[in-house]
DNA sequence: CAACAATCCTTTCAATATGAAAGTAAAACA
DNA sequence: TGTTTTACTTTCATATTGAAAGGATTGTTG
């Protein structure tokens, strides 16, 4: 048994090629390998089933359509009962983008995209119901 | 002159759906509008047009090409002169795969993907160069 | 008010991409 | 050596796509 299923450099290539452009057909990415575009879509599918590839999606600019502000919230949970509550109330919060139990800073890391610095203002204030923060403001993304 | 360009409710459903799943065909998601596949295809033409979509990508799993390290860095640089040296360094790695300009904590935000808590330590290594850091590592991701 | 233009949709159509199935070649293995 | 497995290609039927043309509605202007 191998600590990795069977992915190979072509898998990987595929893969890449995806992360580039996941509207490229599979009959162009067939041209780079190469390989028709058929056994590229056996290969993709293959990538599904092992979990590799988890669904498709956007590269998107948030700012364009008003959510001007992009922050990053490092948590500090107060004690842990607050824990379930407080991943609950991030879940079902539409700004809160994504959602890290980390170690080292705080209990949890969280991005925020939302429109005004008011809003992030209310955001933050509902965090002290869970425990206490420290804030980051992106100001450009260089990556 | 809108503070937005003209995008409505139905372009932002359009959007969450392609968010959600970028792969939905634009007849699959006009049914739900509702509106035929072509006028969904029309109105993702205008939002690539207007910057808001910005391309295709995938949603994946980098533990299982055995990527199981994921970090937050803040970096703190020691002088103005490193900006653009430590930038240049950050654009070309491999694993650094995200990296934000912040105000608040430190100078600059990244997300490190990769294999090894070994390798990690090469690159806090490298980070030693340019200034200091403070690193967090994800547990697990919540949302 | 009437004519016109602009916007946004639908319908139609031709080109293309897709997945399934069958066939083939090469490698792995008994 | 013969058999099985794997991964590809070819073929084919179906679905998706964008372009073009047509129609309805709304707004604009003389």
């Amino acid at each position: 048994m191998n600590t990795k299923p069977d992915i190979d450099e072509i898998d990987l290539q595929i893969l890449e090629h995806l992360l580039m452009d996941s509207s490229l057909s599979h009959k162009h990415i067939g041209e780079r390998i190469p390989m028709t575009g058929q056994a590229v879509g056996a290969r993709i599918r293959k990538l599904q089933d092992l979990g590799v590839i988890e669904g498709y999606t956007l590269r998107w600019n948030p700012d364009k359509i008003g959510l001007h502000v992009h922050a990053f919230v490092t948590v500090f949970l107060h004690s842990p009962k607050a824990h379930s509550t407080f991943q609950a109330y991030a879940l079902e919060h539409k700004h809160i983008a994504e959602l890290h139990r980390v170690s080292g800073e705080g209990c949890y890391w969280m991005r925020v995209r939302i429109s005004t610095p008011a809003e992030l203002n209310d955001i933050l204030d509902e965090l002290l119901r869970y425990g206490n923060y420290k804030l980051s403001l992106s100001i450009s993304q260089v990556k």
